[in-house]
DNA sequence: ACCTGCGCTGAGAGAAACCTGAGAGCTGCC
DNA sequence: GGCAGCTCTCAGGTTTCTCTCAGCGCAGGT
């Protein structure tokens, strides 16, 4: 169970670092909102533990942002009573739980805990290509900060691709997967329909990341190398 | 500050009842799990005690459709320790803490004062979505500043919708869940009622944040799309 | 260099999905 | 009983999507 603290006040950090280690935690600490962000970015947390008052990117950005960046990991909060932030804006801005400072270790833990739990199926699982990123729940789909709308059928063509992202994918695997099985037409439906996925994720970015492999289907790769 | 007691076992029951009477709480008693959801759901309390295993309905199915109605008093569960659940599942459901039997009456007192300190406020007790805002308590709706009256149905579907916000959501789930689950009619009728709905969120305000998902159903955003 | 066949694309017919106005049946209230 | 408000059905109209077709371009083979 690896947890991210990101704590300025030195002295708690190293107390809270300390008592969870204890307990069985892999912890990573930093000491300012930045680094804190970057660390939540690079590494796969079970659970981020997040202060709001911060230097350099107060905690409540760092949470923003880190949504933005489509990390689902759990957060939780830990708020100064006289914040002046209230602990609404943190549920609004995807924190899972918080803590009022100062607050009993032992709750401390079982909130973690609970967390871990419950914590990654909740989450919406975003399938994401290289800077290509769709999202089943809100079935939305976004090359980098853009939206992209698709229709139903360029959808579910989409989403058969990104799941076999890397491998060749032969028209009739593609009619199997996205089409009707009882669909009775020719196969240039599909090239029809790669034509258009091409005019919305690719050209208008300068990118050809569907590409065909003649003779035998077609392949999705990523942008850039991740 | 008003307390609910729902503990099956009638001796510990009346003792903690006068116990807190006496530190100057008012205080309710169920004895079942119904009779505690009911009472739960139709007063204001400050804190809710909770006992686990109780008649009728248990204290875990209580909680959960406690949260289900979106009653955000704050739970104190009381557990046997040697119960078939154990303290993390009652984080799992929402509960805010948990003593484990035989418990202090100190420390109980000391927690319901906790609980009382952090809790109701920072619940969230309407949803909301951008400007869009329900009170379920209320069951009064509002953009910005204006209300907006709503029939049954459309409070309902409405409900729905902010629930499940940026997810796309199908005719057949909406009709599952907020029409009777025998009802026989075609699906137009959720067309006309989103129609219904538009003319009174949206349309008024010049937005568009419910819209169609064509051929998949609907999804309500919030009002600044990204 | 020239064929041949695979793949790409624009145009458009047809169908599906969706929206909406009108109104019938109900219920509750005066 | 009569009215008002709500729920739901129906049918016609509108929008949008899906798929077909035909012609063109290009890759790969001879």
């Amino acid at each position: 169970m690896r947890v991210l603290l990101v704590e300025d006040e030195k002295v708690l950090a190293e107390t809270v670092r300390r008592g969870l280690i204890n307990q069985g935690f892999v912890v990573d600490v930093t000491h300012d909102g930045v680094s804190g962000l970057w660390a939540a970015t690079e590494n796969p947390y079970d659970v981020i533990l997040l202060d709001l008052m911060l230097p350099l990117k107060n905690g409540y950005d760092v949470l923003k942002e880190l949504r933005e960046r489509l990390v689902w990991t759990p957060v939780l909060m830990l708020t100064a009573k006289d914040g002046e932030y209230d602990q609404t804006d943190a549920f609004d801005l995807g924190a899972d739980d918080y803590l009022t400072k100062p607050f009993s270790f032992i709750v401390l833990v079982a909130r973690i805990r609970a967390l871990i739990r419950r914590g990654a199926p909740e989450r919406p699982v975003t399938l994401t290509l290289g800077t290509l990123a769709l999202n089943p729940a809100s079935r939305s789909v976004r090359r980098g900060d853009s939206r992209i709308a698709l229709t139903a059928r360029e959808y579910g063509l989409l989403h058969y691709l990104m799941r076999s992202h890397d491998q060749v994918v032969s028209k009739s695997q593609i009619l199997d997967n996205v089409w009707d099985p009882a669909f009775e037409g020719g196969d240039n439906v599909v090239e029809v329909y790669i034509g258009y996925l091409r005019r919305k994720i690719d050209s208008p970015f300068g990118l050809q990341t569907l590409t065909t492999v003649r003779g035998m289907g077609y392949m999705l790769t990523a942008d850039r190398p991740e």
